[in-house]
DNA sequence: TATTGTTATACTCTATAACTATA
DNA sequence: TATAGTTATAGAGTATAACAATA
């Protein structure tokens, strides 16, 4: 048999796509994980730092950091919460949401790049396939 | 559509098999990197560090503290390259050859688990599909 | 007492640069 | 000059512990 791990399999196949979409996105000035909290943002938009982390499965003081960095590029804003002063309510800019629409375009293109060696069909069931798995 | 990133698919995917094939291994001493290597070089041993860590995709310099760690629980040997006196060939030592076996195995049946939410055809697709990714 | 954000800190994994010994 | 192994070092990325403000 000696085939392969899964574990070596799917290390080395975000390994190689990173080696794509970290270029891809350079010229928008932000990293994979940047545009993973925009996305978070984007679907529910404002989100406290700690239920951003956790739609991420990321540790709260890595969101600090994240949430710093996005803030000074002026992509995000933080606010307190009205009703409960401990949390920062962090919503988009209209930077931020540009930033998300470019950069994610960028991303998809180099998904499809990475995925061109799959039939369609192929590509999109890996991506369902790992959607069940999480 | 707004369906998750392909980069957070893989990422995810292998942090929580890893968080199955971590346990599944500590009673054999090792982690899944140097599983790995014990792997490559039951595939083709002996091999120099250089060709094996070629093989992983890793850095020579970061095979050498995998090798050390390795020797170190008397699962690799090195011994000099009788014609190139530069290279060091390493070979699994007997207790190499039982801890890849039984950690292999160890590893497969947390695989399983991972894979259990899908039917069986599906698994050994995904598997397929993430090969030829790589 | 518990929670949110924050800071300081440490740990893991990795790569780069420079060294040595060989070729 | 080039290569294999090694060492020192530094950079990501991550988490844990402790603290301040607030609930």
């Amino acid at each position: 048999m000696s085939r392969r791990r899964l574990g070596y399999l799917l290390k080395h196949a975000h390994l190689r796509l990173t080696q794509l979409t970290g270029p891809a996105l350079e010229p928008y000035g932000i990293d994979g994980r940047e545009l993973a909290v925009l996305h978070v943002l984007d679907e529910a938009d404002p989100l406290s730092q700690q239920e951003a982390a956790r739609r991420l499965r990321i540790d709260r003081t890595t969101m600090v950091a994240l949430i710093d960095t996005l803030e000074g590029k002026q992509l995000v804003s933080r606010r307190p919460h009205p009703d409960d002063r401990r949390k920062n309510m962090v919503e988009l800019t209209t930077r931020g949401r540009d930033t998300l629409r470019d950069g994610g375009q960028a991303v998809e293109e180099a998904e499809r790049a990475f995925l061109a060696k799959l039939p369609a069909d192929d590509a999109a069931l890996l991506r369902e396939l790992l959607d069940r798995l999480i």
